[in-house]
DNA sequence: GCACTATTTCGGTATTTTGCTAAATACTTA
DNA sequence: TAAGTATTTAGCAAAATACCGAAATAGTGC
């Protein structure tokens, strides 16, 4: 993949809202409805959450699958759940 | 590691010049002069790398160490390195 | 068809990010 | 100490992003 589709996906998760969109995902697939109930979404409005969820498909992290009255959201880059464990890894980040 | 800060490193690696320097850092630690030889920088101002390179500094993923005239930078985050091939690792998973 | 629910699209504003030039800092060598 | 090289800091304009409320779209059940 080339450097600026890369760099998309990261800059996609590079907002508290999408990677906490991105880590309940890796928990199995979740309706907006669900997705807009968690902690760390509960402060933005559903337009925005839906702004959020078009970036995260635009880059490919995510794809949608309408269900009835429901939109559901699912994982479709499988490293990412791996990738967002491992930025945790490290006890100190920024000492000089 | 909580969720902003988390995101914040992901966020750091969001832009094709960082990107750059991350993945050439895996190589080894390189000085300022070097990187702003790298292709996906030439087209950059000077001070424009170095502000990509404060960006990197302060979200933990990269160290500099001055000695002589050089600043020499460093990944700091082993992890990076990892990351930055598995988001290429998929094409696109018909899943579903 | 009408009301209701779930979600997105539109239009706008506030904030953040990017990248530049000019100037400053720091080290080296003559 | 003067000149030269390497790099950062400061200040600013342009572009991109984040967020919201209102309106639109689509499905369900009466």
């Amino acid at each position: 993949m080339e450097l600026k589709e890369r760099s998309r996906v990261f800059k996609a998760l590079g907002h508290p809202a999408r990677l906490a969109i991105a880590d309940e995902l890796a928990g199995g697939e979740r309706c907006v409805c669900e997705l807009l109930k968690l902690p760390a979404l509960s402060k933005l409005s559903g337009p925005t959450v839906s702004q959020h969820l078009l970036v995260l498909k635009t880059s490919g992290i995510i794809a949608d699958e309408k269900r009835g009255k429901n939109i559901y959201y699912r994982l479709q880059m499988p490293c990412v759940s791996r990738i967002s464990l491992c930025v945790g890894e490290r006890p100190s980040p920024a000492t000089r």
